[in-house]
DNA sequence: CAATTTCGATAGTAATACTATTATTTTTGT
DNA sequence: ACAAAAATAATAGTATTACTATCGAAATTG
């Protein structure tokens, strides 16, 4: 099975994990997101899809926003994860911030230890729908419920190793998640704006970019 | 009076600088989306705002989407003159990538050469709702039909001044439109996700940030 | 000053985002 | 194996949203 990965559990009202209709709700729901995107996705349409009713879903998350939150927390969820089987018994810090760098703007890899299925599924999410999810009247509420824990945590973390390797570097928090974002928006325009960016598809130079960026500002 | 800012005549019905209750509807629409955010925002309560009817509305904006891509591409407008008057008669190319770089990461000044009344409440709105008027299903369309031009020249005129400063740096475009991205991103953190950065409103390190990574990444 | 455009007032519709109720099925503890 | 509790399906209903339609009055324009 699974390595359990946490979720917030303000992000729920029953845990989805824990029933058959749950874990429908979420692999569905992953599914139908992505197909429709976050405006036109319903409860209504999730509830037919999975042959159920919305009263269901309802007993699972709030309303779909917290849904939207409760994915991108997994995401993240499984991130920290492989975070730390990236940098476990590496002995130098560079090795370990280069290996965290690769997997905070690297593509997803079914090779990759510790992968998880829903992970590619879940990054689409990420990157198409995490702004909508945050940029909220709501974020400061949720940021008091602990909701963000999982993203600032692994920015914490990361930032940590840089202040450990340049204590000089004045902007370790706004370096990492710059990359981290820049990831994710590159990816973006890659596919609907190509003229923003100079990844592909096809040729993915994110992780370079964010390896470039580290390597130039970084002095060790 | 006012320097006319090009805004793309795809995203209005009827041009609302031509008349003055479509001044009203912007100017009123604009504090309305600030205060309200885009989803509390609606044609019913601004036309309430301005003693007016929804219908009215409609006959210039198609839609409330439309109408924050409206402000949006306003936004990058006023930006767009901005950059122009920050890099005439500037001989020296460094200088003027480094007057660039200050337009699209600095904070809007009332001092600063062609201000415009709207642009802090514009880039407030720009900052928070962004996100929701790109990662859409319709970007593509929307794309097609010009409505990111204003942004897609400026990351295109900045870029080629990377290029001429530096021309074996492989990703011009992903670095400036990261860097205009991350500006975004760490004001809003900086009031929202204070962990998440090292900027705050009080003391911002945004502008000092892009500065640095640009000395660092392009050799000259 | 006639013609046209614009606006206000009002009405109406389909979809969304829920809440509520109740009967049936499933699960659980013993 | 069975009673009690919990979960679900089925259905109905409500307030709000995001529009569209109509139509007469007011303002603009040629």
């Amino acid at each position: 099975m699974n390595i359990s990965i946490q979720v917030s559990a303000t992000l729920y009202l029953k845990d989805p994990t824990s029933s058959e209709i749950g874990l429908k709700i979420l692999t569905k729901g992953i599914q139908l997101m992505q197909d429709l995107g976050f405006e036109a996705f319903t409860f209504k349409k999730l509830a037919q899809n999975i042959q159920s009713t919305e009263a269901t879903i309802y007993r699972y998350f709030e309303n779909k926003h917290y849904f939207l939150l409760y994915l991108i927390n997994w995401y993240w969820g499984i991130i920290s994860y492989r975070l730390i089987l990236a940098t476990t018994n590496v002995t130098d810090k560079r090795q370990q911030l280069t290996n965290s760098i690769a997997v905070l703007t690297g593509l997803p890899d079914s090779n990759h230890p510790g992968y998880i299925a829903e992970e590619v599924q879940l990054k689409q999410i990420v990157i198409q729908e995490s702004g909508k999810a945050l940029h909220t009247k709501m974020v400061d509420d949720e940021n008091q419920n602990g909701i963000y824990l999982n993203y600032k945590s692994i920015v914490s973390t990361v930032a940590e190793l840089v202040k450990s390797i340049d204590p000089s570097f004045p902007y370790p928090e706004m370096l990492i998640s710059n990359l981290i974002e820049n990831a994710n928006h590159q990816r973006f325009f890659s596919v609907h704006l190509p003229r923003l960016t100079n990844t592909s598809p096809e040729q993915d130079a994110v992780e370079a970019f964010s390896h470039l960026i580290i390597q130039k500002v970084l002095q060790s």
